[in-house]
DNA sequence: GCACTATTTGGCTATTTTGCCAAATAACGA
DNA sequence: TCGTTATTTGGCAAAATAGCCAAATAGTGC
């Protein structure tokens, strides 16, 4: 693999990792339905605010939520909300559902 | 966050996480295209074996690819072709495209 | 200015992940 | 059986990640 399509890869998988954490997931979901302050995410997760607020770093540096100022709040949105696109696969993955197989389903 | 909530969200996270990395990208990068060989793959990442059949289990113990013994070769191959999609929305982001919003561009 | 609240940052330890080497396992043919 | 090749596994050290606490920063109102 040359050094072209190594960094090509390292910055997709950048995106992909900070995907991969519950809290993450669970913050992308809950953006998902309406942007939430700090204290709002931190209370629905139950970690200290500190880790959730580092969490939140980790997904805007990565380009996936973007965040607003109103007064001493931050609130934080889905900037890419493609990434939703994640969970149905990721569900059918969970399923052991065989995509494109020979055979689709095995009775014996 | 629930018990429940928490196992759902850890399930998730452990697919997304056999995806965050490199090298396992491009894997699923070539399995795209056609089942490889272990040493195929090899050749084409440029690491000591041993670390491939690593990721490869990573990938496999997820669920995203499944491997078929042909003699003292072991091909693998994707099993669950949906993650690709996790590509265009990965490009996207990378682009910084920002979705839904309310100014799609800015001129100044 | 001070006090108060919301959030971020620094620092620390514990845990997890990565990648190499060497050894083990498996399949094949002589 | 032995030798050879393909792959996996065990073990280890280096690096990255996670989460807590405490301290710093920022905004608001008095």
């Amino acid at each position: 693999m040359d050094a072209r399509t190594q960094a090509l890869f390292e910055a997709r998988a950048k995106i992909i990792k900070a995907m991969a954490h519950p809290t993450r997931l669970f913050i992308v979901d809950q953006l998902s339905k309406t942007e939430r302050c700090v204290a709002d995410l931190t209370d629905a997760i139950g970690v200290d605010m500190s880790t959730v607020s580092k969490h939140l770093s980790v997904l805007k540096e990565a380009g996936i939520i973007e965040d607003r100022k109103q007064g001493v709040q931050v609130y934080y949105r889905l900037r890419t909300p493609c990434v939703l696109n994640f969970f149905t696969c990721v569900e059918s993955v969970l399923r052991g559902e065989i995509q494109e197989s020979i055979e689709p389903l095995k009775k014996s």
